[in-house]
DNA sequence: CATTTTCTGTGATAATTGCAACAAAAGAGA
DNA sequence: TCTCTTTTGTTGCAATTATCACAGAAAATG
C-alpha cells in the first residue's frame, strides 16, 4: 500500500490516453509557493507527483495551525476537506513539487467511452484514500491522548515499530514540525522530552530516538 | 456526496448478484455489543447498514479516548486504521445495527468474472472514503486549534453553517459527548461555554445554541 | 566560506486546563 | 409511576501547559 500511486497496474501507453480521457493537467510548483487555497470550490482531485507541501491554516489571529504533510502519490484537494469559515487554508510548496489535477466530474461520472483503465484508475485512488485515512486516524488518535508526555510516546512508539529490528530512530522531521504535529508548544514538548530522558524511559539526541527499558527486546 | 451508500447507482437485483461476487456476509450486533476489535488482522472492509457504534481506543491506566463515530453507510475496518501498539480499539454498538463485510481481497483484484458493477462499487467505495477524509480532517482542524474556546468556536460555526437558515441549531450529541469530540474535560468546556455566555458571544441552553452578535446575519 | 536563518535546548512565570466532588434536571426502563 | 442512570451545570484547587526570552548549534544560502 506505500509504493501505490495512481498508476499503479497501468501501462505508461494507458497513461498518455487517460491524460486527455480524464482532463487531466500538471503544474509545477517552486518551493515557498501556494499550490492551493481552500477556498475556491474548484473541485478537482490533486495528486502529489514530486516534492511535498504542507497545508495549514491560519485564523483571525494570525495562529497557524498544521493540518498534514502531503507527499509523492497523495491526494488532496476540497473534496477531502471541509474547510472552517473563517479559517484561511493554504497549501504551500516544501520544495519545487509537480501536481497532477483531475477533473472531479470525470473521476465521478463513468467514462463515457468507456476506458478500460478507468476502473483500475479509481480502485488505486480507493486505495490511496484509505493510506490517507490510516494516517489521518493515526494523528487523531495521538491528538486524543491527554497530555504532552502521552502524544509524545504514542508517537515515537509508532515511529519505533516502523523500523522493528533497529534500537535507535531518526525522525524525518525537526522537532519543531514535531511539536506542530503534536500540537502543542515546543518548549513543552523539549521540557517532557528532557524529563522522559532522565526517568530513563528514553534515550534522545537531536532526532535520534531510543527507548532503554523495552519489553519489545526480549 | 451525503446521501450516498456503497450500493448508490446499483439495481436491487444486482446487489444480491453482487453478494457472492464480493464474499458479502452481514451481521447483526445488539447495543452494547462489540462490533470489532482492531488487533485482528482480518482485513474486510465494514459498511455499517443500520445502527451506529462508537470506536474509542483504551491505554494501560484505562484511559478511554473517543476515535470516531459510525452512521449507517460509514466505511471503517483496519483498513483504514494503523492501531497503536499497547492501545485496545474497541468498535461499540451504540444502538442495534446491522453490519456489512465485504472481503478486502475481492474489492482490490479486478474481479475474475468482469462483473459490470464492480467498478461503480469501488467508484461509491472511493466517494464514501473521501467523505470520511472530510470529516476526520475537521476534526483534526479542531483538535489543533490552540484553546478551548477556539475548538469549541470552531465546532459550533461549523455546526451552524450546516443550517444556515434558522439562528438557532441543537446539536445531535450530548455536551459530554462534544467534550470527548473536543478531546477536552467536560467540566471545564462547561467553564468556557458559561464564560462565551457571559461575554455575550453565544447564548445556550442545553444542546440548543445560537450565535448572538453574528455579523452574518446582515 | 561567511552570513543568515532555522533548529535545539533551557528556565521562569503566567495562563489554561484537568480533576474531584456535588446537586439538580432530564431521560430511560421496569 | 417510581427508580435508576445519565446529563447538565457549577466550584476550588492542583497539575499541566503555553508564553516569553535567550543562547549556542546546525543547516541553508549565496
Amino acid at each position: 500500500m506505500n509504493g501505490l500511486s495512481i498508476f499503479s497496474s497501468i501501462s505508461a501507453e494507458s497513461r498518455a490516453r487517460m491524460y486527455d480521457c480524464f482532463g487531466m493537467t500538471r503544474k509545477k510548483f517552486k518551493k515557498g509557493q501556494t499550490v492551493l487555497t481552500y477556498c475556491n470550490s474548484f473541485k478537482s482531485v490533486c495528486v502529489m507527483i514530486t516534492g511535498s507541501a504542507t497545508l495549514s491554516c491560519i485564523d483571525e489571529d494570525g495562529n497557524n495551525s498544521f493540518l498534514e504533510k502531503i507527499y509523492p502519490n497523495d491526494v488532496f484537494g476540497e473534496l477531502f476537506c471541509l474547510p472552517l469559515a473563517k479559517l484561511e487554508y493554504v497549501l504551500c510548496a516544501d520544495e519545487d513539487c509537480e501536481v497532477l489535477f483531475i477533473d472531479y466530474n470525470h473521476i465521478i461520472t463513468p467514462c463515457s467511452n468507456t476506458c478500460e483503465h478507468h476502473s483500475r484508475l479509481i480502485n488505486n485512488l480507493f486505495l490511496i484514500s484509505a493510506r490517507k485515512l490510516q494516517s489521518l486516524t493515526l494523528r487523531i488518535n495521538i491528538l486524543t491522548q491527554k497530555n504532552i508526555r502521552k502524544k509524545l510516546l504514542a508517537y515515537l512508539e509508532f515511529r519505533r515499530n516502523l523500523s522493528p529490528d533497529s534500537r535507535d530512530f531518526t525522525l524525518d522531521m525537526s522537532l519543531t514540525d514535531l511539536a506542530d504535529y503534536l500540537s502543542v508548544d515546543r518548549a513543552s514538548m523539549m521540557r517532557e522530552i528532557k524529563a522522559l530522558k532522565e526517568e530513563q524511559i528514553i534515550w534522545s539526541e537531536g532526532r535520534k530516538f531510543r527507548f532503554i527499558n523495552n519489553d519489545f527486546y526480549i
